[in-house]
DNA sequence: CCAAAAGTGTTCATTCTACACCCATGG
DNA sequence: CCATGGGTGTAGAATGAACACTTTTGG
């Protein structure tokens, strides 16, 4: 091993005490919780679950779903738990985004954030979750009711930005659409995420070139012009392309 | 505002009940920590600072630098905090990676803990920081010793990953290089951190049609070739860019 | 003179962009 | 027949990859 340059370490803040010397309960204090952006997508527009709160702090305000974690539970599965109990889902598709860690963001005490995004086709959902007392609203995300609760306009803030990128770089909008679906609703869909247009042709060729979707044997029916060809999301194409170095982008 | 779609709110899990109801205690219990993953960068090589642990849990193991959050202490500044300390420098890029929170990854008590990598100029920083037992060591990225304290190897092995993906994206390798650089400088850091060879004249051609580097009226002295020319980054131009759209691409 | 790295130009292939055009369906 | 969106082809521009070549320094 290499060791060019050797350091001193040093503690010279304000704080300046190894923490192993330090009574535990000095440390120990702190709250944990994890918020949700949880993201759907429909009828061209993309929403955002969002809930009214009905207890104190902020009660009756807006806020993103969220709960405090347990002392025994994974910060992980704190987060499925909760989009389980939103949705009725259990294996949306889900990322970390940011810790949100302001010394005053909770009125009840030092709460620590973890923000998640999820991503989830509306139509698939089991929208008759119950037993909380107060309902649980898809909102247009150019229509968030604002100021949300607590730092929550930021927390919403950073997780769209995040999505947007990750929609560029990974194939991650299909999480958003219907098992199968036409190009012309993929195209519909990555303009109103990403507030762009874009050509016809040139989507299509791009997409196709990349060989991720299975073209099905099913066309749609009822529509009033020609019927459009339903496609699949082949993800293990996806992920057997990835380990060869193969990147997704737009 | 939409509101389409209307869900009952629920928490049908092992947990459920409202967390106002219970008890305070119960869970502020959470112990805060922040892990650095301090990278520099020295003779084409890219390091990271690592700490030999000079106390109990995993004494006497290599470790990320790190240190509990204090319960009046933002998180953003505990993190400034120990790079400050280790380094000297308060202004480093610095950047959250992710959050670990397993429950059983601390054996003092349920520890949670933010990631955050950061970016720094071997040259420029003071090496003569002092004041706590142990030592800290610039350590080759091919040549840790693994395997590291807690689960520093996980939230090493994805701040590598983070920081290979954001310097193809953003401009940020400049922070690993001093104020004035040459090109091909800055083509070997590319190198390093990629593991990957470019085009001397096609890279030049890239990174110069971008306008983020000054030529400054100043060359190389004594090298025994032909000396280059000396840029340096421009960051209020890459704010103005990318304030219009510009996204900075390898 | 040589070695070593700086710095530039050209060619060819690939990809991107814009746009025109035809196709299938319901009404 | 029309309106609507599905689906394809092509020309020209822009970008990228490969490679050859010239320049300037120290020794």
């Amino acid at each position: 091993m290499e060791e060019d340059i050797i350091l001193e370490y040093s503690t010279k803040s304000q704080y300046a005490v190894p923490y192993y010397e330090i009574p535990f309960e000095r440390f120990f204090q702190f709250g944990f919780s994890v918020d949700c952006v949880v993201f759907g997508y429909h009828d061209s527009r993309l929403k955002v679950l969002l809930i009214r709160r009905g207890a104190k702090p902020y009660e009756g305000s807006w806020a993103l779903p969220g709960d405090l974690v347990y002392p025994n539970e994974d910060i992980e599965l704190a987060a499925k738990r909760i989009l389980q109990d939103l949705t009725g889902v259990s294996n949306l598709y889900m990322e970390q985004t940011k810790v949100y860690g302001n010394v005053n963001r909770h009125p009840a005490g030092r709460v620590i954030t973890a923000g998640y995004y999820a991503l989830v086709d509306i139509e698939k959902h089991d929208p008759h979750a119950a037993g909380w007392a107060e309902g649980v609203y898809w909102v247009d995300i150019n229509d968030i009711p604002r100021p949300l609760a607590f730092d929550h306009d930021n927390i919403f803030d950073e997780a769209l930005a995040i999505l947007q990128h990750s929609i560029r770089h990974k194939p991650v909008g299909f999480e958003l659409l219907p098992e199968k679906f036409t190009l012309g609703e993929l195209q519909k869909l990555y303009e109103a995420l990403l507030n762009q247009e874009f050509d016809k042709a040139n989507f299509r060729k791009k997409i196709l070139a990349m060989n991720l979707l299975t073209e099905l044997k099913e066309v749609q029916k009822q529509v009033k012009h020609r019927p459009a060809k339903l496609y699949s999301f082949d993800l293990n194409r996806y992920k057997e392309l990835n380990s060869k170095g193969f990147s997704f982008e737009l």
